[in-house]
RNA sequence: GGCGAGGUAGCUCAGCUGGUUAGAGCGCAUGAUUCAUAAUCAUGAGGUCGGGAGUUCAAGUCUCCCUCUCGCUACCA
């Protein structure tokens, strides 16, 4: 593999409408922070940096709902979010912002280079405009009537009653979010950036010289590479944002992915700017690594689009790995911020106070590195007690008292090194090349276990040794045994460092130890034994490193969740009444009792059924959404009710006439509305 | 429906280019031990590797079909 003279290290922009919750810190966070205090204690040249995602509509959104600026709300989260990063220890060398001055200006030179060198292509489409407050709308900025479920808060983007993304043109109804009123369609014209132009040498540079990324990402992007790549836009009808650096651009703002990603290049300058290197040196130099931390949402932005945006600037490096991990799932539901179903980082470390190390522990050690995995609070509270407290804090524990016993805190002179204790720390090195290997392979799961093990070496050696037996009648061999145990006790101090840094700082003080670089690890090399803290050193009194989590902090954490569930429940429920409307409009719609004669699957569809209905008028054809509830043969024969005058459609080449009268929950289970006995076809329903 | 990822011991996961009786941690059982936050150490039980077919001397590992979970995508009058 290539040798590399630095790194450059990203985390995912935090976007900054919404706190840092535990899927974040186990996707992104924890690992780069491993990473990187890895790196540097092993005398690497390497910035870590991140900041908040601060444009975008859902913030501006967020701001008309609060009746504030959307400046009010970016600075509210992202102080929040700066803070509990540095209070649970994610130690970035910069953590900005995409409002800051020196971004804009990256943003817009890195829009303009692109720009001169025809990296964009212009293409005008019609967008809805309001009228009224004078302005584009993004789709978040539309509501109207979801075409699927009715639902009449749908958005333009999505629907969030029934799930489906939508087109804004589709919505029925249309109204603007900012005036009420009934938007109008206008030509506008935005800037593309013609990804699929960059399709050939992505293929290459990512199935060709990447083989080693891990294959959640490769497939990802490759899956992306097969549908072929579309042109994407990187401009938007916006107030809030990076204002497109051209003559003809007002009222245009750089869409937020095309700047969020920039968010990194400019946090590194501010960081230069700050200590005084150049910042090319880590973006533009062939002998700089470059690495992104991020979710699986973000595979496609940071394996594709962010890659060609740098390209087609044409002075930048492009990432050599993407260690994206999977999704963290709490209590086997979905983490979700508009449910409210999460761990928010900055109560964590109000309810749990000083117990950083715990959460980086169970997050490590069960993060979703290949697959998607689930955080109970259960296998929080176990992993403290049965392997942190149990494994590694006792170990130290009995090491460090034995000492005071014994020796008054004075690390004892050994005399000779029998094979056992030899054998022990032979041990020690061969898991920190282990430890190394796992974390060059980005596998911190593994890594931490790794270490783990050596705190069991220890266990195992003072259960083997047996020093509080040996003491009654072979003190002086006793002497060399407790120097074995605290040189590993030593070891641990280091070893930890990158994964439990808050511990690993109270043990070193525990033993009076300076902070030591990785290459310090050590039992037994070259004839002799590694001395990390040397006879006659005088250690402190220790304190227990962990405390047991007792079942009621559990079951209070429980209990929050319990609410949360339940709130939810009472809201989603029963859909709230519609606006009335005229009888005049009901009695337009004419809806008859009619009979499934056949029904068929169609062909690759997931949720589409082929009716033929006999209405008592006549034998149509309707294609209904049904086929995930119900079964062909179970249908037919059925009585059913049916809207016969609805416009008829094209649906996958079949015309559909009219649409089955169906009931639907809120898990989105159907069935049909039928009369309750055997009615004559084509009788009218009123 | 298409594509991607995954389905391995009660739980969480390793198993690289196919090769002797399928591994680890936690949990469980039994024993040892008491320096230690009843922590530790040893031993053991427990798996037809989602199901089926095939290739091969040999398959968890390759091919095909089916099935379930997650994600992207199409579709939803």
């Amino acid at each position: 593999m290539k040798e590399f003279k630095r790194y450059m290290i990203t985390a995912a922009l935090p976007y900054a409408n919404g706190p840092i919750h535990i899927g974040h810190l186990a996707g992104v966070y924890i690992p780069a922070d491993i990473y990187v205090r890895y790196l540097r204690m092993r005398g690497t040249d390497v910035k870590f940096v991140c900041g908040s995602d601060e444009h975008g509509v859902p913030i501006t959104i967020k701001a008309r709902n609060e009746n504030v600026l959307p400046q009010v709300i970016v600075d509210r989260y992202h102080e929040i979010i700066k803070k509990s990063f540095t209070d649970f220890g994610i130690h970035f060398d910069k953590y900005s912002r995409t409002t800051s001055k020196v971004h804009f200006k990256m943003a817009s030179d890195i829009f303009t280079t692109i720009n001169d060198k025809n990296g964009f292509v212009e293409k005008e489409s019609e967008q809805y405009y309001d009228e009224n407050a004078n302005q584009y709308l993004a789709d978040r900025y539309i509501t109207g009537t979801c075409p699927h479920c009715g639902n009449e808060k749908a958005y333009g983007d999505q629907c969030e009653k029934c799930g489906t993304t939508l087109n804004a043109l589709d919505l029925i109804n249309p109204q603007s979010v900012l005036s009420g009123s009934k938007p109008v369609l206008r030509k506008t014209k935005h800037w593309y950036l013609p990804l699929e132009k960059h399709e050939k040498w992505l293929r290459d540079w990512i199935v060709g010289d990447h083989k080693e990324w891990k294959v959640n990402v490769a497939g990802q992007c490759k899956s992306w590479l097969d549908m072929g790549l579309q042109p994407r836009a990187v401009s938007r009808d916006l107030d809030w944002g990076i204002p497109v650096p051209l003559k003809d651009a007002d009222g245009k703002v750089l869409y937020v992915w095309f700047d969020a990603p920039i968010g990194y290049i400019s946090a590194t300058k501010e960081l230069a700017q700050e200590q005084g290197f150049d910042w090319e040196l880590y973006w533009k130099n062939d002998d700089t690594r470059l690495i992104h931390f991020i979710g699986k949402d973000n595979i496609v932005f940071h394996c594709i689009v962010f890659p060609a945006m740098l390209k087609a600037e044409g002075s930048y490096i492009l990432p050599d790995n993407v260690p994206a991990n999977e999704f963290l799932n709490l209590e086997g539901d979905k983490i979700s911020t508009s449910r409210n179903w999460a761990v928010w980082l900055h109560e964590y470390l109000l309810d749990f106070k000083d117990k950083q190390d715990v959460l980086r522990y169970t997050l490590t050690a069960n993060a979703p590195e290949t697959k998607d995995n689930d955080f109970t609070w259960k296998d929080f509270q176990d992993r403290n007690n049965n392997e942190l407290v149990a494994i590694l804090g006792n170990f130290v524990n009995r090491t460090l008292v034995l000492t005071q016993k014994y020796y008054e805190g004075v690390v004892p002179i050994p005399l000779d090194f029998k094979d056992y204790d030899i054998q022990s720390l032979k041990e020690i090195d061969a898991l920190k090349k282990s430890i190394e290997e796992s974390i060059s392979l980005f596998r911190f799961r593994e890594a931490l276990k790794l270490a783990m093990d050596m705190a069991r070496v220890g266990n195992k050696y003072l259960a083997d040794m047996e020093p509080w037996k040996l003491i009654k009648t072979d003190a002086e061999r006793v002497k060399t045994i407790m120097y074995v145990a605290l040189q590993i006790t030593a070891n641990l101090a280091i070893v930890f460092n990158p994964f439990l840094p808050f511990t690993a700082a109270r043990l070193r003080n525990f033993l009076n130890m300076d902070d030591q670089n990785w290459d310090a690890i050590g039992g037994f090399a070259n004839g002799k034994v590694n001395e990390l803290i040397k006879a006659g050193h005088k250690i402190n009194e220790p304190v227990l490193l962990f405390d047991k989590i007792e079942d009621d902090a559990i079951e209070l954490q429980k209990q929050k969740l319990a609410e949360s569930k339940k709130m939810n429940a009472a809201v989603s429920s029963v859909q709230l009444q519609r606006e009335n409307v005229s009888y005049d409009d009901f009695s337009k719609m004419d809806i008859r009792v009619g009979k499934i004669l056949e029904a068929e699957k169609l062909a690759k569809t997931k949720k589409l059924m082929k009716l033929t209905i006999d209405t008592g008028i006549d034998k149509r054809t309707v294609v209904s959404g049904i086929a995930e509830y119900f079964e062909p043969a179970q249908i037919i024969g059925k009585q059913v009710c049916i809207l016969i005058n609805l416009e008829p459609r094209e649906i996958k080449g079949i015309t559909s006439q009219g649409m089955i009268l169906m009931a639907e929950n809120a898990e989105g289970v159907l069935t049909f509305v039928q009369p309750d006995k055997e009615f004559m076809n084509g009788a009218v329903v009123k």
